[in-house]
RNA sequence: GCCUCUGUAGCUCAAUGGAAGAGCAGUUCCGUCCUAAGGAAACGGUUGGGGGUUCGAGUCCCUCCAGGGGCACCA
């Protein structure tokens, strides 16, 4: 008979009609509105980073937008307005390589594939704000992109530089440090990156590399720490010594940067990279031989590929230019070579080589026969500034002289560890960090060097050589002066695609648009060019946070009394693909606006949330792969509350999902049992729930007096692992406890419809519906535990004699110390455990636990 | 090579230093004309290995092993 209804009911669970019939309700209600400025409850702004609108969705953002929508939904049930906006990252290159192919315009393409994806994001429940969406190819938006850039450009902070730089061959545009892979491919093409030699526009990021760094204290705890330890890398900073080398038959001395100035009378010969202006420099004032040889030299090196010359494990060459440097410590005249190991762009392009305690050097110096002299004793241990004398097996003192095979001439190794000054005159017996603040003291009363610190972090390059992008609002006047495009004539429109090739060819397909690139100057009314570069679309996702604030404004780019009351983000989802280009990117302009006075904070998102990867059989899903899934196809199959679910229920969020691994359809089964439960509760909302089966009660306050945090917390597989718990329970009651008019039963089962409203909303408004309510869950709040019915009746105390299980015994939750001792030794099995033995210490944690510790 | 994170049941994961647990899968049974849905029960563990701290370690410390990620000629 039981059965007879289940399989009834079960017909009815039609995810379909579901769906259609609940977006419908939503549509009209708008639960999840934001913009009412009367709105008296605290706010939280939860933000998933926007897509770029390739295609359809793939399940790769079904989890990243499952995970953001159940932050969202879970705030508003906590009572806060939630400002949870959508939009689109639509400008970039896939677009314009798709419009090429078929030989159509990129903003159609562009705009279908946002229509398409927003129609999946409707239908898969996340609940956005619908009225503030943006898009970053609307003239509305790269409008203030043109603006920003303005800004920067009065500042100085947006200039022009010529360079070598990394130069994408397929897509035929320049590319950004961040944009080339560590294995020197373009992480967009993945062609081969060359080096170009280019005059292109930067962004002076490296002002705010300390900042950048320092900031990340703040974010520790809240932001992943592998993002923060990725963006401490990439920002790279070193802290040591400017030192300044005097050259024979130079004007001016050479600054070079170390870490090690303590080694400074451990350097042996001076290399300068090859690639550098003062290779050339010292190269010309030296005999036609050296010239011809490093000449010859310099086109080997060039030809080297990225990928070659990132090889760490290559042999190091160079060749010797017949110039010498003096050492400002000792005045030792140092032979200058050019070597390919060292980078004409970090520090000055120079290099004081200290063979014995860096690899680097001591691998040349051997290859070239150069000396190499220790100046460190890294055999002797160090207690302050106090030098030990190593001790031998037998208890005997020796020095490193004694122990030839260590020398690093011999051995190939360089000591880079710590130790004890030697050969080094004042410095002798000092160890190394006392010897680099001695140094470092010495040389800047002399003059000739002084405290420094360099970063591996570059200016950000942001021109771009295609055409779907924001152009640069900058005028070339005929004498080659930079003009901003006045701030009243922004924005510099995209001129339309009609007539213009857009094949990539190496220079902007812009520079092609006569009448749009000939200008009159601002200034002078004389004939000028418009910048024909457009802009790394890494500007446009590096305030778009911002933008969500007020999205149609045509008079700012943003209203700082709405950036005071919503910014910064509280709660950022996104892949950690992202960890250092877009997040560092946004962080950097974030502190610009708040030194332009703009906004009142300097970093963009408190906390944020790296979710894993969706893959197939252990691999990333691509249709070349052949193992892709279609998020529409899983969609159709399961339901879009099964997909979500799967989603929270895979794993921890920042783990990767295998779809291999989990099951959809198991999903499914655990929605339907859920939701058979509000079929079977016959009591009507209005009943007493003090009336209702305690256990289940219990069990129920339990669960929703610890979901919240497991939410906040990030922990939403186990949250659905608690909510399958309380369903068994319930399922339980109702077969074969007290059945379905209890009090309990409803209670547990409107619990359960709350705590689904999160990850499987339809179900849940269907359950909330079936139980008696005109309104939508979503537009409920949160319930709070009863603290009573937290309190255990009775909790099992466990008697362990030396840490052995030896009885257990019901007792008060509030028994005391001493009474539960007094307990527990009468039992008779702690006794028996006991026996003969001496007592050592009784270790007593009321209520729940009793250890006997036994002598011997 | 350097830095980091992770190793718990077949799978995915829980467990303020205090009784090693859940979901899924698998097994058996009930149910059914058959199949599926549904229900019940039991099974499942050297918590990666070894050492240490502790009355007591999955949890803290050391070390080794195995995976993942990041950086890597950055002076």
């Amino acid at each position: 008979m039981a059965h007879e209804h289940d399989r009834a009911e079960r017909e009815e669970f039609d995810v379909v009609a579901l769906q259609e019939k609940w977006l419908a309700r939503w549509d009209e209600l708008k639960p999840f509105a934001s913009s009412d400025p009367d709105d008296k409850r605290p706010r939280k702004y939860i933000l998933d980073m926007f897509p770029y609108p390739s295609g359809d969705l793939h399940m790769g953002h079904a989890e990243a937008y499952a995970l953001g929508d159940v932050i969202a939904r879970y705030w508003r049930q906590q009572g806060f307005n939630v400002l949870h906006p959508i939009g689109w990252d639509s400008f970039g290159l896939p677009a314009e390589n798709a419009a090429i192919k078929r030989g159509i315009d990129p903003r159609g393409w562009t705009y279908d594939n946002i229509d398409q994806q927003k129609r999946t994001m409707r239908r898969y429940a996340a609940s956005f704000d619908w009225d503030r969406v943006l898009h970053t190819s609307d003239p509305e938006y790269y409008k203030w992109n043109q603006w920003l850039f303005l800004k920067m450009f009065e500042k100085g902070l947006a200039y022009r530089k010529d360079s070598w730089v990394n130069w994408d061959p397929v897509d035929q545009t320049v590319l950004a440090n961040e944009q080339v892979l560590a294995d020197g491919t373009s992480e967009r093409s993945g062609a081969v990156v060359v080096k170009k030699q280019l005059t292109q526009w930067y962004l002076k990021i490296t002002d705010y590399a300390d900042r950048l760094l320092d900031d990340l204290n703040q974010l520790e705890g809240t932001w992943p720490s592998k993002v923060l330890a990725m963006q401490r890398n990439w920002i790279g900073r070193s802290i040591g010594a400017d030192v300044d080398f005097v050259i024979e038959g130079r004007e001016a001395p050479v600054t070079v940067f170390t870490t090690r100035p303590d080694t400074l009378h451990g350097v042996t010969f001076m290399v300068v990279a090859p690639d550098s202006e003062l290779a050339a420099e010292l190269v010309a004032t030296a005999s036609p031989e050296v010239g011809a040889r490093f000449a010859e030299y310099l086109t080997g090196v060039q030809k080297t590929s990225e990928i070659d010359r990132q090889d760490a494990t290559r042999e190091k060459t160079g060749v010797f230019l017949e110039r010498y440097a003096i050492n400002p410590i000792n005045g030792e005249r140092l032979p200058i070579w050019a070597g390919d190991y060292v980078l004409s762009d970090y520090g000055t392009g120079a290099i004081m080589a200290v063979p014995a305690h860096d690899q680097r050097d001591l691998d040349f110096a051997r290859k070239y026969d150069l000396p190499v002299r220790v100046v460190l004793d890294t055999n002797a241990t160090v207690t302050g500034a106090i030098p030990v004398i190593p001790l031998d097996d037998e208890g005997v003192p020796y020095l490193p002289d004694d122990v030839p095979e260590l020398d690093p001439a011999t051995t190939g190794v360089a000591l880079p560890g710590e130790g004890r000054m030697i050969n080094s005159g004042p410095l002798d017996g000092l160890s190394k960090s006392n010897a680099i603040k001695r140094i470092t003291e010495m040389l800047t009363a002399a003059g000739t060097g002084r405290a420094a610190r360099n970063y591996r972090l570059r200016d950000w390059l942001i021109s771009r050589q295609r055409y779907w992008g924001t152009p640069i609002p900058i005028i070339h006047g005929a004498d080659g002066e930079l003009i901003p495009v006045p701030e009243d004539q922004l924005p510099v429109l995209l001129p339309p695609t009609d007539g213009l090739d857009l094949k990539p060819k190496g220079s902007s397909p812009l520079g092609a648009a006569t009448d749009w690139v000939n200008v009159k100057n601002p200034l002078t009314g004389e004939p000028a060019k418009r910048d024909a570069d457009t802009m790394d679309t890494f500007v446009d996702s590096s305030w778009y946070f911002l933008r969500f604030l007020n999205p149609t404004d045509d008079t700012r780019a943003f209203d700082p009394k709405e950036a005071d009351k919503w910014a910064p983000v509280d709660q950022y989802v996104g892949g950690v693909t992202h960890a250092i280009l877009h997040l560092l990117y946004a962080r950097f302009i974030t502190k610009v606006l708040y030194d332009l006075g703009y906004v009142g904070f300097t970093e963009p998102f408190s906390a944020l949330l790296n979710q894993g990867m969706v893959l197939m059989d252990g691999s990333a899903m691509s249709k070349s792969k052949g193992n892709l899934v279609r998020l529409s196809d899983q969609l159709d199959e399961h339901g879009v509350d099964a997909i979500r679910l799967t989603m929270a229920f895979a794993g921890p969020p920042e783990d990767d999902i295998d779809w291999a691994d989990v099951s959809p359809a198991a999903s499914r089964k655990f929605l339907a049992r859920a939701w058979r439960l509000s079929g079977d509760v016959t009591s009507s909302p209005d009943i007493d729930w003090k009336t209702g089966d305690l256990a289940l009660r219990r069990a129920t306050h339990r669960f929703l007096a610890e979901a919240p945090a497991l939410v906040e917390s990030f922990k939403f597989n186990v949250v659905v692992a608690r909510i399958m718990d309380l369903v068994n329970s319930t399922r339980k009651a109702i077969d074969s406890g007290p059945g379905g008019g209890d009090a309990a039963v409803r209670e547990a089962t409107e619990t359960i419809a709350l705590a689904l409203s999160l990850f499987a909303p339809y179900t849940a408004e269907e359950m909330w519906e079936k139980l008696g309510y005109p309104a939508p869950v979503a537009q409920f709040g949160w319930r709070k535990a009863n603290p009573v019915l937290l309190v255990e009746e009775s909790v099992t105390a466990v008697i362990q004699v030396n840490g052995k299980v030896r009885d257990r015994l019901e007792v008060s939750p509030k028994i005391e110390k001493a009474e539960l001792e007094k307990l527990a030794m009468a039992s008779a099995a702690v006794q028996r455990a006991i026996g003969e033995k001496e007592i050592a210490a009784v270790i007593v944690r009321a209520p729940r636990l009793v250890n006997v510790a036994l002598k011997g």
